[in-house]
DNA sequence: TTGATATATGTCATATTTGACATATATTTT
DNA sequence: AAAATATATGTCAAATATGACATATATCAA
């Protein structure tokens, strides 16, 4: 059993039991949950370096506090575009996206 | 956003930059289409670098030849979730990814 | 403690994205 | 040239993501 798979999920909001998906997790999957993942904490790291509450930035996204709070557990009902949206909302540039993608 | 006035402006090829002043985008607006269209030549460039027809392409992520299509011609339609998808599905890794962002 | 504020979680109707299909148009091959 | 192959475009039902709401649980100051 693929130990790093499942933390993946698990860490993603994924109910992973003993169910046989998550043994047919492929390499890509992994690389996408994982890009979200990474993509969640940096939307947390942004929004208290701003000082702002998640209501403040659901407002800036024109969004709710629930769905903010959603982006940063890394729910697996947000998108990566909603996930890059709210770091854009929070004048990350397109670099500093990158720079965030390397730097775990 | 008027989604007609956007796809216009991606059939004819728009370059960033321009896109500011005709649509009157916001800052975030801009970075956000901007990364699609980045991310859907990409797509073209890698799935042509691996000898893939757009066919090909579909089967490996379990979608249509017409939807790759979509993608690769940065249609509206098209989420960033399918556009990084499909580039993972093209072997690229979140380092390689990273520099796609800057190199344009 | 209490009250105030911030964050988390569950649900749901609506909105957006999706694969699939038909078909048009290129592009290449013979 | 035609035939074969590849790509583009439009449409649509189904799947997925979304904001909004209720409400639970923290966190913190008075």
């Amino acid at each position: 059993m693929d130990i790093k798979k499942k933390k993946l999920l698990e860490a993603a909001g994924w109910r992973v039991g003993s169910t046989d998906d998550f043994l047919s997790l492929t390499d890509e999957e992994a690389a996408y949950i994982d890009l979200k993942i990474t993509l969640s904490k940096k939307v947390r790291q942004c929004r208290e370096r701003e000082n702002l509450t998640q209501t403040q930035l659901a407002e800036c996204l024109k969004s709710s506090q629930s769905r903010v709070a959603k982006i940063e557990a890394g729910d697996p009902s947000v998108s990566v575009d909603l996930l890059i949206r709210s770091l854009f909302a929070l004048g990350v540039t397109k670099s500093e996206l990158a720079k965030m993608l390397v730097s775990q």
